[in-house]
DNA sequence: GCCGTTTTCGGCCCGACTGTTTTCAGTCG
């Protein structure tokens, strides 16, 4: 079995969980959990920067320790350190880490002081009353042990980011509404545009005085108040999301905003640059001794500390820190700056709304084209095309571009790519097209090899223009399949093709780590909605939020060009 | 365990809230 990254990732976890409860130095631990991080942000297969002798310690946070451990798990599947620790330790120990509440301290005096090594131990432990006597536990301790474990609150949801942001829009609006209250800004993981986000972050300013706590814990939609104190309280939801608010005075709103925000890899890197200036960064402002220097926006934090604006989506400690100090920040892709949207569906086949309503609410939008893409016949079950339907939306298209002013209707498909490489269409048919959107919708399962030569040979077709979601996934609901990326990338730029990052909250593909390969292979990536009805032109928003989270500048998206020069960019000569 | 425009050793972000304690440790973000 080759090893993957997240195998990598899943060990440096578990041995700094492992660690922390053996009481091991903090800055040790952070350095596995660290590179448990760098890891899983790789665009790439460890496995393969090694087969390649890439040095792993030029990854920031990797040293030579830990680019031995890597070789060590990519080349034995096993890790020495992680065997020794599972001799020390009990197994099951790490999972008494998820319960809120119970951090490496308690757990270590759980199991020493009464041999608690699993979650059932720990309930019965709670049930008979044992707890509460040791030492730096009590009552109230045992009883929030009980109900989380009864609870199996030991299970972490995160929501994608769409539905986070039904519930963040709700809680806004209501906050908003609290007398005394200036601000409400989500900030979070929801503000940097993560896929998924795992709880809310709310930013208020307020006047002194106002009841925004006291409303905010009072919300009809609170199943439980976690916590609440003067300036921060946090909430679990009905919907099991939690929910911090904080609220800080306006004059510390930038400070604030920056802390909560995150992501917490960033704000330590941040934290140790204003360090190194003799500054301290912190939730109120940038201090030099205890004169406050900045503070009241985000931008006076950054000029504090002599960088320029990160914007949100790019503060994940993945290089956005370096750039910055360089002066080599992108100047990321915004949503006006999308012209067109190259991926869309109607009633045809399995769209709700006519090619008329798709066009107008597209032109609502602002882009001034979008491409009609059915499935092709293949697709069975979304009523795909065969030729003699897609000729006969190919003639609509034409008599209601006739008709249509201020937005054009692009001819397209998205043709199946078989199993062999093969498209699900005949060339003559694909000929008339303006462009030909391929994808991958069966046979998920096939070997990376198989699956990568499968979409290298469709890239090969003539006709071939965009590869639709280049992954396959669906958010905490199917895995990508296996296939070498980079080589796709590369494919596609020798051969004039382009990506989707396909923007519906589901998908949100191309991942933004391979955004990034894409850009530096200068392979254009195309920010397409996958609209199934007039409302999911809405969903753009998402895809611009990947697509600045992957570090893409409008220049690196193909749909920000004007109707001409994405006529001459997607034109196939051959 | 990592890292270096003060440093190859000695640092490593910072503060709020809870519950156990009588001044603070543990957890969390």
């Amino acid at each position: 079995m080759p090893v993957h990254n997240a195998d990598i990732t899943a060990i440096f976890t578990e041995i700094a969980d492992l660690l922390e409860i053996q009481g091991a130095n903090p800055f040790r631990t952070r350095a596995y959990r660290n590179a448990a991080r760098i890891l899983g942000d790789l665009p790439q297969e460890a496995r393969l920067l090694v087969d390649r002798g890439d040095d792993l310690t030029r990854l920031p946070g990797i040293g030579n320790d830990l680019a031995g451990k890597i070789n060590e798990i990519i080349t034995t599947g096993r890790c020495g350190l992680l065997e020794r620790l599972h001799r020390e330790l009990p197994p099951a120990i790490t999972e008494l880490l998820k319960i809120p509440g119970l951090g490496p301290k308690r757990v270590k005096s759980l199991y020493h002081d009464l041999d608690v090594q699993t979650v059932e131990q720990l309930h019965r432990a709670a049930q008979d009353g044992r707890i509460r006597a040791l030492s730096g536990f009590g009552e109230k301790i045992e009883q929030n042990i009980l109900q989380a474990v009864e609870a199996h609150a030991d299970q972490s949801q995160r929501f994608k980011l769409a539905t986070a942001a039904q519930y963040a829009e709700a809680l806004r609006a209501f906050l908003q509404a609290v007398p005394g209250v200036q601000q409400v800004t989500v900030a979070g993981s929801f503000r940097r545009m993560r896929e998924t986000v795992g709880d809310l972050d709310i930013l208020v300013t307020a006047k002194p005085g106002s009841p925004v706590m006291q409303r905010f814990t009072a919300y009809d939609e609170v199943a439980e108040v976690l916590s609440a104190g003067e300036t921060r309280a946090s909430i679990l939801l009905k919907c099991c999301m939690q929910v911090d608010l904080r609220v800080v005075e306006q004059q510390s709103y930038g400070a604030a905003l920056h802390y909560f925000t995150g992501s917490k890899a960033h704000n330590i890197a941040i934290r140790r640059i204003a360090q190194q200036l003799g500054l301290k960064v912190n939730e109120y402002g940038v201090f030099r001794d205890n004169q406050r220097i900045a503070g009241d926006s985000e931008e006076s934090v950054f000029r504090a500390i002599g960088l320029p604006y990160i914007p949100p989506e790019l503060r994940e400690d993945r290089g956005e820190i370096e750039a910055a100090r360089a002066w080599r920040l992108p100047q990321l892709v915004e949503l006006t700056d999308l012209r067109g949207d190259l991926h869309a569906h109607t009633k045809a086949t399995d769209g709700h709304d006519s090619l008329r309503d798709m066009a107008l609410a597209a032109k609502e939008m602002g882009l001034e084209y979008i491409a009609i893409t059915e499935h092709s016949r293949r697709l069975t079950v979304a009523h795909g095309l065969d030729p003699i339907q897609l000729a006969r939306q190919c003639d609509e298209i034409d008599r209601l571009n006739a008709q249509l002013d201020g937005i054009t209707l692009l001819k397209g498909i998205e043709v199946d790519i078989l199993e062999d490489g093969s498209l699900d269409l005949p060339d003559g048919v694909l000929a008339r097209l303006d462009l030909v959107v391929g994808a991958v919708h069966s046979r998920f399962e096939l070997s990376r090899a198989k699956q990568t030569e499968r979409i290298l040979r469709a890239m090969d077709h003539p006709h071939f223009t965009l590869l639709a979601h280049p992954s396959g996934r669906l958010i905490e609901k199917r895995e990508p399949y296996d296939v070498d990326m980079l080589r796709i990338i590369r494919h596609a730029g020798q051969r004039g093709c382009f990506l989707e990052l396909n923007a519906h909250p589901e998908r949100l593909d191309l991942l933004d780590s391979h955004c990034q390969s894409a850009k530096e292979e200068g392979v254009l990536v195309s920010i397409n909605s996958d609209a199934h009805s007039t409302f999911d032109f809405s969903n753009l928003r998402y895809g611009v939020g990947q697509a600045r989270r992957g570090w893409l500048e409008k220049t690196d998206v193909l749909n920000t060009r004007p109707l001409a020069a994405l006529r001459k960019l997607i034109k196939k000569t051959m």
